[in-house]
DNA sequence: GTCTATAATTCGATAGAC
DNA sequence: GTCTATCGAATTATAGAC
């Protein structure tokens, strides 16, 4: 994919080019969407021509999913307290919100986007579930012995399968940046740092654990 | 279609039009979002003219406006138990979310569309807010008398103001629905409707009810 | 009320000069 | 590599015949 012309110079100012054509992108995207983020509007924000565009990424698609293109950079949690869980994942998930315009254009355009949804659910599939997986292992190593004779499943830790967790946890981690980011609802959008984690951690954790009901109770769920 | 000589009543006809207008708009909206959605395919769908379209309407926005005017019809949860508010608050949402379209529409629609922001912002400050509203000061009534000398807020039972608990809820609740409805994200979108309730339930109710951390302690959320 | 024709834009994409 | 010119398609919206 790498440019094959062997000019050592010129090179040079063609990813300059580029990366100012992605950064437009990404700012447009996320502002306004898939459809209505217009290649001659990035190109204007890049102050460069709308065929330049085209000629180094071939059309809008593609220009789109190079500018989607990111890791949600999921930090190991395995060493921290179950309690703790959440409220970690949920900072991490701010930063990463706040830093990358990225997201906020993925969010955007995967709504009416097919490509971009795609990269959502690979999103969560892909970077998510194996980080919880990860995290039953840690988890199930010290109760694997107790629990002995159980079934030969990989987590022992929760009857709830990795895969319908790390989606619960999509459910609450993209609502809330829907609310805050993208919709702006005064009251999500004008929660200080501390208090979306104090809000969110406790819900994540349940999610990330794979317990059903909250605490205090056993509940069937009937 | 010409039947002229049956007309029984006057602007009957007209009526069967508009409202065949809107259901398709309803479903094109959802669909496809407010941009991809044309009046074209709109008026193909109902098998009418395009130009009907915008002689009932006057323009796309105002046809918008019409297919995604809806009502939340909350129910009144005051007389069931703090730990059941959230399931059934819920349980209710499922039923909106499945048997119209128009949310579904306003949600997607929502993400590009500043008007259709505008009226989602509504829906959760004027219907959803006033509902918690009232359900503290249900719980309120008996314990101001005990409390009595306090300040004279007029809900008692929690320090985090309505419209904050009104927004958190939001975030749960569109998160699932974007991810159960619009993003499809296969587990998600495969949890049974008790699954569902059963995970959200509990998170429901601790932002209904403002309850930041988990039941085991209470927290202070500085 | 209904439909045809078309105006007026706008957009993605291409061709080709320099 | 860069830019001008433009094509072809799609869209909202209007004007006017029947």
């Amino acid at each position: 994919m790498t440019e094959t012309a062997a000019e050592t110079a010129g090179g040079r100012r063609s990813d300059r080019t580029r990366a100012a054509i992605l950064t437009a992108a990404r700012e447009r995207f996320a502002a306004d969407g898939y459809e209505r983020a217009t290649i001659r509007a990035i190109a204007a924000d890049a102050t460069i021509d709308p065929a330049m565009v085209m000629r180094y990424f071939g059309n809008k698609e593609k220009l789109f999913a190079a500018a989607a293109e990111f890791d949600l950079r999921l930090p190991d949690l395995s060493a921290l307290p179950r309690e703790e869980l959440g409220a970690a994942l949920t900072s991490h998930f701010l930063d990463r919100w706040e830093g990358d315009e990225s997201l906020k254009a993925l969010l955007r355009a995967s709504v009416t986007n097919e490509v971009a949804a795609d990269r959502m659910r690979e999103l969560f599939a892909a970077q998510l579930g194996p980080m919880i997986a990860k995290l039953s292992a840690s988890t199930a190593s010290a109760a694997s012995s107790a629990t002995a004779g159980g079934a030969n499943t990989v987590d022992a830790a929760s009857s709830v399968d990795v895969a319908t967790r790390a989606g619960l946890v999509a459910t609450q981690a993209l609502g809330f940046a829907l609310c805050r980011y993208v919709l702006a609802l005064p009251p999500v959008a004008n929660l200080s740092r501390e208090e979306a984690v104090a809000w969110l951690g406790p819900t994540i954790t349940r999610y990330l654990t794979g317990t059903p009901s909250t605490g205090t109770r056993q509940a069937n769920t009937s």
